[in-house]
DNA sequence: GTCTATAAACGGATAGAC
DNA sequence: GTCTATCCGTTTATAGAC
């Protein structure tokens, strides 16, 4: 079905620049038209080929995810194999969970810095194909990992470990998908700025740093 | 012209409805008649008040952000003032960019955690009223707050530094306002979930640390 | 599979009575 | 200031020719 060369057919144009615009403008932002348009094709077949227009954002995420319906933990079991019931170093972990939250790209289809803008959305703008299939199939990644990050991190309370967890998705969500409505990384002509390895370099030490730290609050300094 | 007690006018109870319901859905998501019809007043009236869809996003924001065009760096020149020339501790510079950044709320016609999903959505989701006025008034003070970040972290460059406001602005405007696809403050019933004070205590040492970590990449351990 | 034409509903905005 | 009724463009979706 997929050519080989030369410009793709109908349907493949149409999850291109479904894909395009579904990041640009958000869901709600996105007509059938626009689409259909930058694909250069009649507004029909977006129906014919996905039914509706929430069936070809499913369908954009299908084609994203891929169909490794299997293990996306198959690292991290690796990992506790090699470890033998010791506690994993924190920036292994880090890594490790970047990966699979963040690399089970098909590099076939879909770029990876599409892909993870795909994730970056669907974490602050539920829409067709986001909310649908992202829970079940992540959320016991989530808990692996937790268990792992609280070995290592036996200091912590389990509510501090997921809440770090958290912040953790939130600034890899942000840095993927969020708009930059600072400027900042035009302002200050960012360096690795676009490109997802540089970031990826420069939140490392970040995160790592932040789920090392101590427990409890800081004395509040802040007055009015 | 406000109401003492009782309900309020239609103009509020528009604004109060579509508050939410932007917070909620978005902008392009929500429909005035969406707005209207929560509200209990005839459609007629958001033009009649506020002339657009846009113009009552913009008086959402408006009302949000209250009067004070005045300075949002006024704690950070009393602390300049203070320091006397020397640098000020990481954790006051991050709960004083915390507060110009969040905490200009006007308790009188709004809560403070609406207003801060407001901010959350701004950054991350653009629309009337958001890019309108924040860059201009907020970019300065992230550039003070550069360089104060940057004399009490002289090991830092630029770059790192502005990375890690970048992380940190991000960290909050999703635990503000970003959707909770993995269901991880439900799935573990989070302490404090919901509660911005206490998402601030949670957030505070994650990120004092992430400022302080040092600069470079850790040796990455990730295969496949 | 691809396209044209059209249906049916919904969107924002307005006119004018009260 | 508030409400009813309506205009008009755009939207998703479909019917049917090729």
């Amino acid at each position: 079905m997929p050519r080989i060369d030369s410009t793709p057919d109908a349907k493949t144009r149409i999850l291109d620049a479904a894909e395009r615009l579904f990041m640009e403008n958000g869901y709600a932002a996105t007509s059938i038209r626009m689409i259909t348009g930058a694909a250069g094709v009649p507004v029909a077949l977006v129906n014919y080929h996905f039914g509706s227009k929430q069936g070809l954002m499913e369908a954009v995420y299908e084609r994203a995810l891929g169909s490794r319906g299997g293990s996306r933990v198959s690292y991290l079991d690796k990992l506790e194999l090699d470890a033998a019931g010791k506690p994993i170093a924190v920036d292994v972990l880090v890594d490790a969970f970047l990966s699979s939250a963040l690399r089970l790209t098909r590099k076939d289809t879909i770029s990876g810095e599409v892909f993870k803008q795909l994730i970056g959305r669907a974490f602050y703008e539920p829409g067709p194909g986001t909310e649908a299939f992202f829970p079940a199939e992540y959320r016991e990644a989530v808990d692996r990992y937790r268990q792992a990050f609280m070995r290592t991190l036996p200091h912590l309370s389990q509510d501090d470990v997921v809440w770090r967890m958290y912040f953790f998705v939130g600034i890899v969500a942000y840095a993927m998908a969020g708009k930059d409505v600072m400027r900042m990384t035009e302002t200050y002509s960012l360096a690795d700025a676009g490109n997802p390895e540089g970031i990826m370099a420069r939140l490392r030490p970040f995160v790592v740093a932040g789920f090392l730290a101590p427990e409890g609050t800081l004395p509040t300094a802040v007055g009015t």
